[in-house]
DNA sequence: GACTTTTATTGCACCGTGAAAGCAAACTAT
DNA sequence: ATAGTTTGCTTTCACGGTGCAATAAAAGTC
């Protein structure tokens, strides 16, 4: 006798579409009979529909192919970013119906960024709006099991008390709240660098530095938001954080006491044979590995993704990287360049808004946390929606 | 409709033990009738016993206490360490029955280390020997999620591949391995300074770094064992490695350094107004530090518990190391000191040895992750039935 | 000894499930 | 064409676990 077997059923559904009644019984394990008054129930409900017969060169009856409604059920993913924003309105499938990558404004105050915010994802979503059943938001601070955020300094709007609550009534919807990192995260491990492995890390290098952690497919959170805030360690000289040595303003800083008048942090990476930018690197490079080290034994995760404005100066390095990381750690996981780059933390919030979505529709926590596995929100799916 | 009704009163029961069917009906909100149908079986099967009544000064039928059966079901947790070797007899309810503290031999091979645990625990045990369903060891090296052991420079044998295949064949049980900073937390985190808390970890100071996270009342593993092996973090001057500066050899070794010949670790910690032990400790206590906000933005753990033969000395200093963290940190866990001492890794054995029993009777591993809640095992329950 | 109160057990109906039988829809052989 | 075969979906039926409600049991109180 089974708990769920509807929330069972649409997860199977959801992680190998289409599929037909008896695929699903075989994935599931539930009996055919089973399965096939769970779909009845689902199709009347209008959560699933019924496709086109598969064609085959064989004898019986035709299987009916089965999938997850698209017409009116949507959801939106934010990256709200220190300087612009991106959103992701995609479908029950995790298709992108349209994305928007605007500035964010710098001069609100916490009540009007959280109006700002809602009538971001109204424009995006345009006459779909009334079908948004979830929205989820990563943005650039420590989120708490209470919702609380705390170390924003970059986005110091959000860590008003008011914040999240301002956000979720102008919505009118379920939303999710986590950091921006996190949010990177669950995108990768959905649909690009660690799509499939349930323990996996990403680290973010831009304004900040960003650390998430997942382990057997769920995001660690922590009661404080503690997790991922590496930045605040104290592994440089005379106690120096190591947020001080990595991040994109501290490296211009850094540069700068070294007597090299930088354009920007990717500026140093594009010197060479410069002996000062040479000694600012080793610095860089003892503080993100030093980073590396800290994220691989914190979770063991199966590889660590790159990403943020900074990783794109990394690429080609990423296998000295973790040749030193290998000589370090005995046994090292993989590094990976982001594959949703500058989407990663709206393509996470899509996931995050749908495993609400799908609760509300009655998806057990445990079969969420490896869905949507389909790849159908992409960095070319995306490109295609794009305006 | 439950899942498994079954599972869920008995760890109701060993939650809150004894108690009535009232009481088992109110807590797990099953009804009355199918928790003393379940009741039945349980008692049926051995699993459980009928109790006193509980007299009370009030009308009507009283209420029949129920208890876990201790009669013929034992389990056994063993800490393998590098120098002394630890054993805790147990029965279903967690409370101890025998415990053992003997030499670990240090020139076997590893079958004969294997023959010899497998006799350790038979010893312990006595006659009570064919009574135990499950065995568990925490060592001082890595695990990995496929059992393999590496990372264990303090007991190498256990790193040899066949050592724990030899070790469950020895014993003829069903064994669990794990690392011994894990084991200690499990224990810490039942009955002892995490009791009740979701999420915590532990450092142990002593011939190596241990460390053990636990988020959500799990333990984290990761697939090659990873997780908590903080002592490889580059983080001193010239990525001399942590566990350079913190354990117990590395103390005595840093101090001849600086010219200071010390009888053992404990000694550097009890020399006051010496600037070059002064130098010592400084440097100890920054590794320290580095080491536990680590583990703090590793999993935002409610408390972070010490132990292991060099906490002794630091017992009396927790307070200064709590107000360095919050100064590091914006927020920071609570520091405490181990509860369970020398057996709290032995303890924490125990526990997995008892999850692997009570999985074995159905009880499923979302109510394993806080049991046994009770707190049976203490201290001074365990002094009362050693030699 | 009748009444009240509280706890445990039993009777009964409900519901979700799987096995097996039945039905539907395709191809194949005569 | 038409019967036969194969495959997928649906229906029938029996089973088992569950909660509600009635009943029994065990205590105190009048």
């Amino acid at each position: 006798m089974r708990e769920n077997t509807r929330g069972t059923v649409l997860a199977a559904l959801l992680r190998s579409r289409p599929a037909s009644r008896k695929q699903l019984a075989e994935a599931t394990g539930i009996s055919a009979a089973t399965v096939s008054r769970t779909v009845d129930n689902l199709i009347a409900e209008g959560l699933v529909h019924e496709g086109p017969a598969i064609v085959e060169e064989r004898r019986g009856r035709r299987q009916v192919l089965l999938d997850i409604a698209t017409d009116d059920r949507v959801v939106v993913g934010l990256d709200l970013g220190a300087s612009r924003t991106r959103c992701v309105v995609a479908d029950m499938t995790a298709s992108p119906l349209a994305t928007m990558d605007v500035a964010t404004p710098t001069d609100l105050t916490a009540p009007e960024l959280a109006h700002w915010v809602a009538d971001l994802a109204r424009t995006a979503t345009a006459h779909r709006w009334p079908h948004v059943r979830a929205v989820a938001i990563g943005l650039p601070g420590a989120v708490g099991h209470d919702r609380t955020i705390s170390n924003a300094p970059n986005l110091p709007q959000v860590e008003h008390p008011g914040f999240v609550t301002a956000c979720e009534e102008a919505l009118g919807r379920p939303l999710a709240i986590d950091n921006d990192a996190n949010a990177a995260l669950l995108g990768e491990q959905r649909f690009g660098a660690a799509a499939g492995l349930a323990s996996a890390a990403m680290v973010t290098l831009g304004a900040g530095l960003g650390v998430g952690l997942a382990v057997n497919g769920r995001i660690l959170q922590g009661r404080r938001g503690l997790v991922g805030e590496f930045g605040q360690l104290p592994t440089g000289p005379h106690g120096a954080r190591l947020e001080t040595m990595v991040t994109g303003p501290a490296i211009v800083e850094r540069a700068a006491e070294f007597g090299l008048e930088l354009d920007g942090p990717a500026a140093l990476f594009s010197l060479h044979g410069n002996a000062a930018a040479d000694r600012v690197r080793a610095r860089f490079d003892q503080a993100l590995l030093m980073a590396l080290a800290s994220v691989s034994v914190a979770c063991d995760p199966d590889v660590i993704v790159i990403g943020g404005g900074i990783a794109k100066s990394l690429r080609d390095a990423l296998p000295t990287y973790q040749r030193r990381l290998r000589e370090t750690l005995h046994v090292a996981p993989h590094l990976a360049y982001t594959v949703l780059g500058d989407f990663a933390g709206a393509s996470g919030a899509v996931v995050a808004a749908l495993h609400l979505a799908y609760a509300d529709l009655g998806v057990e926590p445990a079969s969420l946390a490896h869905l949507p596995a389909a790849g159908t929100l992409t960095a070319s799916s995306l490109a295609a929606v794009s305006h």
